[in-house]
DNA sequence: GATGAATGAGCCTTCATTCAT
DNA sequence: AATGAATGAAGGCTCATTCAT
């Protein structure tokens, strides 16, 4: 077990501050200032450890997304690889995990995805996130319909999750996890994609 | 005598520069300095006209929101009350109205979204905005099906059309309105609501 | 007589305006905005009258001055050239007219005396104006008592003048004119000048 | 570990800038930058310290008034209990003080007296004085006179010395420090106080 | 590693003044 | 005569960053 460096402990410390500070007062109005004091320690040190303001910002970012791709994964892992139903549902169910729909997280993931409009490094960051949601979904459903239709509707699934985030962010009371989900478990249904899963399931496990 | 109603053509002018501005570098990094230039005015006006920065931002997203009711408006207008199914596309396509999916205004509205969080001017436009959108969707949706589900049906369409606008504010090929516009429609026929829409509409006729 | 012209009218609407704007927020906090909205003229006029701001200052000042000039001088013409108390008296109640003494006023005039530290124009007609006081002064206490001591009695009852004036400009309750009047005279009667000026004015009437 | 106690080195250091440059430009035209540049350092350097240029002006007065009482206070120090005379003479003394006729610390203190009219802050600060000023009279007056007259005469003396002060702000000869003394001395004696202070010593010193 | 000191660039705003009508 | 339009200079302040300790 390596022995922790201040920066094992610092860079979080000031990562969280820097969610917290965006939560609280948004990001073009967060300064370091404010941020080094919320972490208890002098703002001179962000430099130290990330090299300025926006090395901070983006490693902020990356660690918003590293949570929302940790999420994903994690129960992609606990699901079998033959329950189509059951792995969207995880990838789905990933978005709306518990800690990434916590106001901070949703008003800071919002705050990037505006701030990388105008920022390479944070636009770079921001791409891969989308590309990767659409990735997981179309492997999933390339399963049970033909490939134009699975791009459709990866599409029409990551417009549904964005947007009920997005929507979240500005309502006071939040995002409603359950509620989002069945959103778009009932718009798979009507799709039939949730039938389809289920019989390819059982004529897979047939297969064997 | 001065010269007078330069009022009017400052306040468009300040705010098409305004947009301008926030396309290019952002939100959090317009200055009233770079306005005044785009517009080729000086920037000092801008307290003339809108009373500080503050006021010509809340102008410029109270432009922008009223551009997409007046899209929104006109195109029901159009569209006979009987019928459902128009009123809801008309619904829908005024949000993807030309003028709405241009980039400028794309980026405008998903900045002053992220601001709105933390300025309770620019929160009440945005709520109005919002609640109205549910409010047109519902109006449409309660004449075909039970209330509880119009208004989980609202919500969804809703979502998918912020969500839309979100993935398309950062998307470089921008948003593509028809497929956009298609994503919903299919959603609609998949909920069965344009078949009971035309049929509701069939009735009403043979009512008369 | 002569049609009056805008400018008669105009001018002591401004110099009236901006003694109520100084007693209101201080000559630094004065701005030629205010002043032609508590006018109820719009401020371009100012400069068309005052050529500027500082011409402006400059003609309340001297309005100032010349309506304290104005009490003395008009006291000393209701008393008998013989009286010389009396004389003295009109001199120190001139300085504390009822016009004189409206906090407006006072604050006017103080704002002005440290202005008057900085700026030439302004220097001049406050030196114009201690002079004046003094003169009067000195004119009648030569004819009760030596050259010297004259100057030494004004230049007191000049400081008593002004330090009542001072202390009244920041006291909540303004200067309370009678007292102002009576504590000079107490002090003219500790120096016995007032039964010298008795005692002269009765030689004089026999005299004659 | 940083440069310490800088804190003590700077605050003086602006706070004498301060009223250099007052003495210079006077208040209203004092700027940061001015300042900043007069002590030698970068004017935002006043924002960490005093937090701002009002914080540097009130700290500013408070100077000048600390200065004032200390001079008031270590000259009464020196005179024994019992020498009423000498008392009074250490209050006045203390008030036209070397340091305080100084042309640059008179005209800082006019400064602020004007502006006292209109800052809540500095307004407290001068009341605190004047008072103070009234205070030590009264007390040792009141060892002599009855009460009602003792504050007649405290007024009177706090008048003249505020008086004299006053117009020696505007006098490009300054204040005269001992004939301003022998001025109050002169009043009194014609008032009878030094008799009346001098009896009393010596009916205490035999009472003992 | 950590921090207070210090800086300089930049921003919003105010304001006296000028101009066209 | 009078005014709204417009400007440019300047001021206070914020802030990210660098430096010495």
């Amino acid at each position: 077990m390596p022995k922790l460096g201040m920066s094992e402990i610092r860079r979080p410390q000031l990562i969280r501050a820097t969610m917290r500070v965006i939560h609280e007062v948004g990001l073009p109005n967060a300064t370091v200032a404010m941020i080094g004091r919320k972490a208890g320690i002098s703002p001179s040190i962000i430099n130290h450890y990330f090299g300025g303001k926006s090395g901070l910002l983006e490693a902020t970012m990356r660690s918003v997304l590293k949570d929302l791709s940790i999420a994903v994964v994690s129960r992609l892992q606990k699901v079998d690889k033959g329950d189509i139903a059951g792995r969207i549902e995880a990838i789905v169910g990933g978005n709306f995990d518990h800690k990434q729909v916590d106001p901070m997280v949703v008003k800071t993931w919002l705050a990037f995805w505006a701030q990388a409009m105008h920022d390479k490094a944070l636009f770079r960051l921001q791409r891969v996130n989308e590309q990767r949601l659409l990735s997981h979904l179309r492997i999933e459903l390339k399963r049970v319909v033909p490939e134009h239709e699975a791009l459709f509707l990866a599409t029409t699934i990551a417009a549904l999750i964005d947007g009920i985030w997005l929507r979240g962010a500005l309502n006071p009371q939040g995002i409603n996890s359950q509620l989002a989900q069945q959103t778009i478990q009932d718009y798979l249904i009507s799709k039939n994609i949730i039938h389809l899963a289920k019989q390819r399931q059982s004529e897979q496990k047939a297969g064997h």
